[in-house]
DNA sequence: CGGGGCCTTGAACGTCGTCAAGCGATGTGG
DNA sequence: CCACATCGCTTGACGACGTTCAAGGCCCCG
């Protein structure tokens, strides 16, 4: 079933099982992308909404400085761009970090599903506003901490949520950035990153190496960043 | 009419006579607060969103570390919290920045309305949306631009949406935060917000004194933050 | 075997933060 | 009415966190 992660992770509000199939009927077709191909391009009219089924997909915005700054990653069982439904189009680009498998969903029958019940919506608004929450934490983030626990933060936001969709057992899990990635959604210049990922890991709280997190110490780091995971309401 | 200034501001999608008097109607009574005075307080349940009638707003957020990150100002006819419908608590706070004066939708009332229009509820999702896109914005600001645009930026944005409800008539507009609230917007210290505010002063881009904005190059100073309002979807 | 992506490290620099002091305006209680 | 506290703003000196520039290594792939 293509929702059955996607409404893992949302579970409130409640819905019925008729809510659940008209869900799961309004997938149209299914899609696959490559690595760092561009799903969504910013600004260009969209009429159908995106959700997650494998791999990682990233959002972000080029700046006119010619940085580039990375707004949110994705994991299975996210709707990458559900915002596009009110929205009609995006303001910034959503690209695939890995070999990606997606559910499409067309604006005309998310529309139909509002319609149909107010639960659904609720739940399908709901987990945009999720989406914005993180967005928020991001920002916390970027504005108010520091290098290194900017980046313990991020692993221990990502640990998680991949924790929750089952794709991290143990303490190792993928996160296929690079160092390069990693700066851009800290904030940080790759250099400075590198550094600071070393020190992490010569700290013994967290490795991160070509791809993958390795949980070294998991209450040392979440004690570091002071990791609170409530603004993922995972009610 | 309570929600003039708010329609006025989201015309997408269009809705008939009947939907925008059932938005009214919708409102149970008004409230007033005074500056500093919390209007919700974050992990506290809710049960009613809050239009912003007349007055300034922050959303922020307290750090462990000690600090505190604003997330985003808003002015009269933005729903301050309407996520808090499908979140039912919020994980940041919300204070007034002036003497405010809202008005109050019980979310009863918010689902009633979605269940009878798909396109007031496209209407209501949109506008948290819009929030969401300025979050990002401010994203891309504190983790990729430098100080002084940081600041000229914010300047931008919010004459752009002032202007549009018609509170920023001429170059000269109320922004009424401290210089500790600047910093706190953007990612900052007092101190260097300053030196910064000095140095847009200074070169004729914008000035800034006790609350309040006076745009001195309006061409300079969008040219220098490299502002492009498509975030804020004005439709 | 050459090239490119990614990672690593050093050295020098600069933006920005910290600490500290002082100013003016406002308000309040003795 | 003045003394004094508070708040917001301003400025200087200094230092640090993070950036920039540069070079080299490793690995994969053509």
């Amino acid at each position: 079933m293509y929702t059955d992660l996607f409404l893992k992770t949302h579970r409130v509000p409640t819905i019925t099982a008729e809510e659940r199939a008209a869900l799961e009927q309004a997938v149209v077709r299914t899609a696959t992308y490559s690595p760092k191909q561009i799903i969504v391009r910013q600004q260009t009219p969209l009429t159908q909404c995106t959700l997650l089924l494998e791999g990682f997909v990233e959002r972000y915005k080029d700046t006119p400085e010619g940085r580039r700054q990375i707004l949110a990653i994705h994991i299975p069982g996210d709707f990458v761009d559900l915002h596009s439904y009110p929205l009609k189009r995006l303001e910034h680009s959503v690209a695939a970090l890995t070999d990606v498998r997606v559910a499409l969903f067309p604006h005309a029958d998310v529309r139909a599903l509002t319609t149909e019940s107010a639960s659904l919506t609720e739940l399908l608004w709901r987990s945009t506003l999720i989406d914005a929450a993180i967005n928020r934490e991001w920002i916390v983030s970027i504005g108010a901490r520091s290098a290194a626990i900017r980046l313990a933060h991020l692993f221990c936001e990502m640990y998680t949520r991949l924790k929750r969709i089952g794709q991290a057992e143990t303490t190792t899990f993928p996160l296929p950035l690079t160092q390069v990635d990693l700066a851009d959604a800290t904030g940080l210049t790759a250099v400075h990153a590198n550094r600071m990922l070393r020190q992490l890991r010569e700290r013994g709280m967290v490795a991160f190496r070509q791809g993958e997190v390795e949980i070294l110490d998991w209450d040392a780091l979440r004690h570091f960043a002071k990791f609170d995971p409530a603004y993922l309401f995972f009610d």
